[in-house]
DNA sequence: CGGTGAGCTAACCGAAGGGTTATCTCGACC
DNA sequence: GGTCGAGATAACCCTTCGGTTAGCTCACCG
C-alpha cells in the first residue's frame, strides 16, 4: 500500500473512471489500472468494480477511500509544514483549461509572482471535472477556469467569447451547427465554456477539428471553411488588421464569468489565498487584459487530444 | 516518501534513537538509518538530529512527527476497515516481555482466541519502551507486562517473583549482588520486573548470563552457582521434585502485577478490547495460572540478546 | 453479430525502496 | 588520547513500484 496507489485509488473513485484518473495524473491508463490491482490485491478487496455506467464503490472501497483521501491529503501537509518551517518558497499549484493556459493565465502568474515575491508557481492544464478532483483532493491549489461545484469559486473577471472567422465567411441556413469548428483541446471538455456551447447548438462531432491550440484553430479560421471561438479582447489585433472578422449570431459573442477555485479558507493553502487576494487587484486585471509572455504551462500534463476531422 | 519511512522516522523520534528504533522494528539500524536519510533527503531537512545526550527534532521535524504519525494511524485504519467490511478474521498484535512471551501469555492468548472466536493473534517480543512505542503508534493493539505509561493500563493478575536456585545453594555476605544471575533476555530491559531488580540491587553485568530462554536459564540455576528469576508458579513442579529450591532475601519473592495496556478506549481495536474483557474472567486467571500451550511468539521480531559471561 | 469503448492483464524495463554486512566518523568519556 | 557507542555511508543484492506498449475480455449497441 502505497501513497501513490492511495492516491490513484481517490481520483478513480472521485472520476469514476480509470482513464479519467490516468488523464488527470498525466499518465497511461494501464498504469493507473494496475496501482489499483496492487492496491486490491492488498488490501484483499475489489474497492471499486464497474457498474453498468461508471464504477461503483464496495462497502469496504467506500471506507478506504475517505481514509486514503485523508492520507494524501497529510501527505502535502507534510511537504507544505517542512518548507515553511525552513522558510523556503511557498508551492502555488494552479490548474486551468488549454484556453486559459494560452492566454490569460499565465500573464497573470507572472504578474502575481512579481508581486508576491517567494512563491514558486507551477501550471497544469486539465479539464473541468478533473480541475474539481485535483482542487478537491488538494493535488492543485487553485483552479482558473469555469465555476467548480463543491469548492469555494468566486468569480474573477468578466470576459467575452466571440466567434472569429474569415472576413467574408456568412453564417447560412444552419446556424452555428452548420459550421466547421476549429478549437483547442479545451472545445473537447463539455463542462467548458467552448464545449458547453458546442453542445447547446448540437454541433456535431463530425464538424469539430480540434487543434492543439488556440492559435492554430484561429489560423485556420483565417484560412477560411469554419469558425474558432476565442476571447474577445485576445483577437482584436487579428480583428484590427482584417485577418478575421467577428461572427455574430443569437447567442455570440457570449459575456461569461472567469473563476478561482479553490477550497475554503482554513483548507486553503496560504499561496492560494494570496493568489485570490491578488485577482481582485487593478494590476491582476490588467496583466489579464493585456496578456503576454507569463508562467509556461508544462507541469502536470501537457495532454494533446486531436479528434481528426472526418 | 513512503509510509514504511514515515513510520520508521516516527518511531525513531518517539524512541530518541536509531538503535532501539531498528530493535522495535526487528531490523539492521543500517536499514533504519537509511530510511530516515531517504526521508531528510525527499524532504530536505535533517528532521531530527542528535545532540549529545539522545536525539534532538528539528522545528520542521516536531510538525511533521504529527503528521506522519496521523498517516501511520490511517493505514492502519484502512486495514482494519476492509477487513472489518469484509467480515474477515480481526487481527490482535499482542506484545509482551520475552519471559511472558513463554510462559502465561500464549496460555492466556490461546485461551482467548477458543473463546472469543473470529479473531487472529499474533504475538510479538519486545522491550518494555518499546511496547509502550509500538502500542502508542497502533503498530501492536495491546502490551502485556508491566504497566505501561501514557496509555491505558489495567492490572490483570497478581504474581509472585521469586528466585530460585540449586538446593545447597546459600546467600552469603554479598547479597544477591554477590550472586550469578541467570536470566532470559528480559532482564537485560532495565524497565522490566527482572531488571528493575537488578539494578536495585547493583548486581554487576559481569554477574548476569543472559539465556535465550527461561528454561535455560533455570537449568543454568539447578545446575549450581547462581540463581534465576522466576514466576513463582510456574517453577513449583521443580521445586516439588527438588531439582530447584527457592532463594529467600528481604526483598525476593517479590509480589507483582501483570497489566495490560492499550490505547483508550475510542482509539482501541475491538479485538484488544475483547481482550481486555476477557482478562477479567475466571477461565483466563485460569489459563495464566496453568499454563500449557498457546500461541506460538514469532511475529514482529525474535531477539535474543546474548550478553556473554565474562 | 461485428465494432467499439473501457477496463484488465501480460511482458518488459528502469528506478527506487529496503534489506544486509562492512566500514567510517565523531562525540563522550575514562 | 585511546576506546567505545551510536549514527551515517558504502557496496551490494533482491524486490517492488510505476511506467510503457501490446493484446485480451466483455458489456453494449447499431
Amino acid at each position: 500500500m502505497t501513497l501513490a496507489q492511495l492516491k490513484v485509488f481517490v481520483l478513480v473513485s472521485r472520476l469514476g473512471s480509470v482513464r479519467a484518473a490516468a488523464a488527470a495524473l498525466g499518465v497511461s491508463e494501464p498504469a493507473v489500472s494496475q496501482a489499483l490491482a496492487a492496491l486490491r490485491q492488498h488490501l484483499d478487496d475489489p474497492l471499486i468494480t464497474r457498474s453498468g455506467t461508471g464504477m461503483e464503490l464496495t462497502p469496504a472501497g467506500r471506507r478506504v477511500v475517505s481514509i486514503a483521501s485523508q492520507m494524501v491529503n497529510l501527505a502535502v501537509d507534510a511537504e507544505v509544514a517542512v518548507r515553511q518551517s525552513n522558510g523556503a518558497a511557498e508551492l502555488l499549484r494552479v490548474v486551468t483549461s488549454s484556453t486559459l493556459a494560452q492566454s490569460i493565465v499565465p500573464s497573470l502568474l507572472q504578474a502575481f509572482t512579481a508581486r508576491a515575491g517567494g512563491i514558486e508557481v507551477s501550471l497544469g492544464v486539465a479539464t473541468t471535472e478533473e480541475m474539481a478532483a485535483l482542487v478537491g483532493e488538494r493535488l492543485a491549489d487553485i483552479a482558473i477556469g469555469p465555476r467548480l461545484a463543491g469548492v469555494d469559486a468566486e468569480a474573477v473577471m468578466r470576459y467575452r467569447m466571440t466567434l472569429v472567422g474569415h472576413p467574408d465567411l456568412r453564417v447560412n441556413g444552419g446556424g452555428l451547427a452548420g459550421l466547421r469548428w476549429f478549437v483547442d483541446p479545451t472545445g473537447t471538455d463539455p463542462l467548458s465554456d467552448v464545449g458547453s456551447l458546442l453542445e447547446k447548438h448540437r454541433v456535431p462531432e463530425s464538424h469539430v477539428m480540434v487543434f492543439a491550440n488556440e492559435k492554430a484553430a484561429w489560423s485556420a479560421a483565417a484560412a477560411g471553411g469554419g469558425v474558432a471561438p476565442a476571447i474577445d479582447h485576445m483577437v482584436t489585433a487579428e480583428v484590427d488588421r482584417g485577418a478575421l472578422a467577428r461572427v455574430h449570431s443569437p447567442d455570440v459573442p457570449l459575456d461569461l464569468l472567469l473563476y478561482a477555485s479553490s477550497l475554503e479558507p482554513s483548507r486553503r493553502s496560504q499561496a492560494a489565498d494570496k493568489l485570490r487576494r491578488f485577482v481582485r487587484t487593478p494590476d491582476a486585471m490588467q496583466a489579464m487584459y493585456r496578456p503576454e509572455g507569463g508562467v509556461p504551462a508544462a507541469k502536470f500534463r501537457p495532454p494533446v487530444y486531436v479528434t481528426l476531422w472526418s
